[in-house]
DNA sequence: TCTCATAAATGAACACGTTCATTTTTGTTG
DNA sequence: CAACAAAAATGAACGTGTTCATTTATGAGA
């Protein structure tokens, strides 16, 4: 993914980039993500299998694009649809809004997160590829933190902010497998974590534990998994 | 994967079977996991096409047989090679021999671990053809805590050592992701994660952060990822 | 309107994982 | 040894993601 979205664009690409990924998310939720071939893509659109490739680097593409719709709206529910109240608060207020948002992609989100978690793919969670989409979502979960009434100071903040950025996918990932009926186990997990939050906040004053926090978001960073831009942060050590 | 090695085949299949498995874990050595196909594992053991395939479901499956093997050879290590000590030196022991096992199989083990994400694959992490290496490193990680100097009693344990197993392969996945040299971030995390369980272990007495546990353990048992057994632990609800 | 470079679009071809109808080998029984 | 069923082995064929050489449209400048 160049840009988040189609810009830089002729008005008739654009048009065309749109009417293919308008098929083939339609096609993804009729029939599966799997059972979705990309020349019934290409067929539903009225275009060639080429063509889809002019546009979409590869099938996983479009599940990107999907998620990368997501979570711009995150970000704006983000900007103006966040309550005051502590981080455990506003992380579970996060969560869920998140599970809503994601429930109806089951089949995509998850072809995406399985290349997303492989270092070889070029959608790796923590490659160029996917830079956008951890630059949009790392900033909902860094105003999640700094907004909020308990919110650590600066340095703090930006680390908790990443950790949490990191449990959002872990939660997600939970969720792929949570089969339960209305993602109830994922729910209370999210809950778990509310409570954990709340539980741990006090001893984030402590440096034991706000050692623990630095470290596992150093250890985040030395992977790569920075949210705060493209290039910047490299890893602490070769 | 039906049973942990070839049983219940004649002896020569059991010949092949090695033959084609011994030819495939050596190209994937050689020129990595992705590079070689099917048809060269086929030559290299002087089979066709077809009969790699009758011992092998799919292509990953040979990374599923690698990884029954670490995990056996992990089994007798934790027999009666595991010193002596708390629960938190005795899961950075588990890890740091883990990590040097695994270091020479980046690229299959990678493979498998993409798939073993994914909740549709067959060889999901969670789903039956996994059970047996579940078991056997579940296993693992339970006489990592219940032999250890400062075991909680019986329930806690067996969370505690769910959880483990849990956090273990959150470890391999940070490693898959890991550039540094000699996986030199990966062993400080474990380092890391030492240290967190030694600042938390006391805790683990009080309520909340027992709770904390339970939930976790809960969490994990809900979406099947139970390593007492293949079709025992049933989700705690529909 | 004509020219022509650039963008858009095409679809045949390829590679590779996987399947399966068929053939060959093996071992057992009379 | 002959007959034959079961196991082992074969390789052609298929589906699908992806590539690319080629063709067709578009629009700016003369």
């Amino acid at each position: 993914m160049e840009e988040p979205l189609g810009r830089g664009l002729t008005p008739k690409a654009r048009r065309t980039r749109e009417r293919i990924l308008e098929a083939a998310l339609e096609l993804f939720a009729d029939r599966g993500y799997e059972a979705t071939t990309m020349r019934d893509v290409a067929r539903e659109a009225g275009a060639s299998l080429g063509l889809a490739y002019r546009y979409f680097a590869s099938k996983e593409e479009f599940a990107l694009a999907l998620y990368m719709g997501l979570a711009e709206e995150s970000e704006e529910w983000a900007r103006d649809g966040l309550a005051a109240g502590t981080v455990a608060e506003r992380f579970e207020w996060a969560m869920l809004v998140k599970l809503d948002q994601v429930s109806s992609h089951r089949g995509p989100l998850a072809a995406l997160l399985a290349r997303a978690l492989d270092p070889n793919s070029r959608l790796s969670a923590l490659g160029e590829g996917t830079a956008g989409v951890r630059e949009k979502m790392g900033g909902v979960f860094l105003k999640v933190v700094s907004g909020a009434s308990d919110a650590p100071r600066e340095k703090q903040a930006r680390e908790l902010g990443n950790v949490l950025y990191a449990l959002h996918l872990a939660i997600l990932l939970y969720w792929f497998h949570d089969k339960t009926p209305e993602a109830r186990a994922t729910r209370e997990l999210v809950g778990s974590a509310r409570e954990t939050l709340r539980y741990l906040r006090p001893a984030l004053r402590l440096p034991p534990m706000s050692r623990v926090l630095s470290r596992l978001a150093g250890a985040l960073n030395d992977i790569g998994m920075n949210t705060t831009g493209p290039s910047r942060g490299e890893p602490r050590r070769a």
